[in-house]
DNA sequence: TACGTTAATGTAAACGGTTACATTTATAAT
DNA sequence: ATTATAAATGTAACCGTTTACATTAACGTA
């Protein structure tokens, strides 16, 4: 591989006047430059991006950490930052977290030795401490979901509680009576406002009992296990809204299980919009997030502030829609 | 941050033997190691990786190239490669191709400037002068599935020919007489071995014809479609072996739709074993892939590699696993 | 004519490590 | 006692850029 100096030498000049053409920085004869290009194709110089990173503190990656990436809702997520990266000729470091705030902390170290240029952590565990000390060493960051106090810089999520009440009054919509909610993990956010959205709209109906909801863990064993609990109180429940997809997937299963009919009986209403809806039977209704839009989102706000310098700390709620299946249809009448 | 010549001036001794009990090489007097660790330790000393990358020309990077991240085999594999890294103290980069050739070039040629340790390609599109560049150059390369002439770098993938009689063994002993395949594109060689696996054990059965075999993209609504054409064509057909499960759920979709029963009118058989098989309904019988395995194994040998400085160029098979479920079951007789 | 500006370029010091080579001292072998 | 060998450490070059600062030449202006 040929160096900046082969180069300086080839076209007769110096180290400083090669880099000041490639970079396109400061002033330089055109007629100098001229030959330094000439020289730069011939020997198909490429600048060295470590040598670069080193000097200038920024290697042209993005960390993108995630708590995992076999979770269904995580690879569009992953692909939105990746196109826009991409684009802009940098490329995207991944990390799987767990969800376990010391994973994460490590990752963050480990990868500020590595001069990537800026993080954007999905996460519901990250800690303020690691935000704070990114931010004080002048690294970008953006959020996804997390970020409740934390104005120290840009949160990208989806407005759940909306979404929430999109689908409860969709399900009272379609006829039901008694909706019951299977809630995700109250130490995240998204959780606690799905729930509070639900809560909301069916607070006032006549079926309404707090027995009727019933925790998971955001999977498909939890929302079959779930059912099994709710079902056990309440035999006339007719509709469940499931705090994501998967633990609604899991509804559904138990639900087949117990021979209960889905819509029939019971409408099922998901959240997220992960592609699994569409292939379960029946089709899923879910409340879609715009996950991958999320993710150029967060890839875009981030690139801004590596460009820029200037650090935001703006909170964005992207809208949710809800797309309704056959899991809520309502029997022709 | 503390750089290794504040280390050094603490401890009071040279940045190269700072550098030496860091790195544990040569041999230094462990009192001096002592005072040079105490020095580590106050200053919270962390080398530098560019720096080190820099001198080195490794960065602790590996580079994962895949066709696609949104396409439900891959998180797997990104898993898989991902956990061994973090293991070995290494950060994964993640490149979506689109199994598109000269996307991967690029990622190439960009992650060659950024000193990264290894590459792993899971390309059905990689080019041979790609792979000889590489190990020209003494960078390490593991492929994924590709690799047929490549005699140049270590090959990992699942014994897709012996699968594919495990599907169609299966099929036949379930009792279909009329088994039809949907097949992959056939410039990927999985999808060749596949059909050469299917071809070779129902050729002889009475049933056979090559109009039983229908083309698709690896994906859902090309097994959909896949379907409509086989049947116009045979409407007898009583199993379906699918090339993969997206294919498959594909299939699975429009037997539904024509009102055929799954598995009493025919059976349905996918191959990969991607999580999605299992909600499914009926649920879908496939031959399994050791997915996260193969990430595993393939950064393992990656990691040797770069060790090891050591090139290989072993073609590993794996093993894969039929996993018969509702979509294949025999009626209780 | 002398001088402040600006354009064009070069020099060399960072950036923060690794490592080949040199030097000194202690130890073992002859 | 002498010399070869190994252990312990230091010096400085090197990895390949960027960039602050210095230098020179050309130009417009008072």
């Amino acid at each position: 591989m040929a160096t900046i100096r082969d180069v300086a030498r080839l076209a007769g000049v110096s180290v400083a006047t090669v880099s000041r053409v490639i970079n396109q920085k400061d002033s330089v004869n055109p007629e100098t430059a001229g030959q330094v290009l000439k020289a730069v194709e011939q020997l198909q110089y490429e600048p060295n991006a470590v040598a670069r990173g080193l000097a200038g503190k920024k290697m042209g990656i993005i960390a993108l950490i995630l708590p995992d990436i076999l979770n269904p809702f995580f690879p569009a997520l992953a692909r939105g930052v990746e196109d826009v990266a991409h684009k802009k000729g940098l490329t995207v470091i991944l990390g799987n977290s767990d969800d376990l705030g010391l994973k994460e902390s490590s990752y963050i170290k480990v990868l500020k030795k590595k001069y990537v240029d800026g993080f954007i952590i999905a996460s519901n565990t990250i800690r303020e401490e690691d935000v704070e000390s990114l931010r004080k060493e002048g690294i970008p960051i953006v959020l996804l979901d997390r970020g409740l106090n934390t104005t120290a810089c840009p949160v990208i999520r989806s407005n759940n509680r909306e979404g929430a009440k999109l689908a409860a009054h969709h399900l009272l919509g379609q006829g039901c009576q008694r909706i019951a909610h299977i809630y995700g993990p109250q130490e995240f956010i998204t959780a606690r406002e799905r729930l509070l959205g639900y809560e909301e709209v069916v607070q006032g109906s006549k079926g309404y009992s707090p027995s009727l909801m019933e925790p998971g863990h955001f999977d498909i064993d939890s929302g079959r296990k779930a059912v099994e609990q709710l079902f056990a109180r309440h035999p006339n429940i007719d509709g469940i809204f499931a705090g994501n997809d998967l633990m609604a997937i899991g509804a559904l299963k138990a639900l087949r299980e117990r021979g209960i009919q889905v819509p029939e009986q019971v409408k099922v209403c998901g959240f997220d919009g992960i592609g699994l809806t569409e292939i379960t039977e029946p089709e899923l209704t879910t409340v879609a997030q715009p996950i991958y839009e999320m993710g150029r989102l967060a890839a875009q706000i981030l690139l801004d502030e590596i460009e820029s310098g200037i650090s935001g700390n703006s909170l964005i709620e992207l809208d949710v829609t809800l797309i309704p299946r056959k899991s809520t249809m309502k029997e022709e009448s």
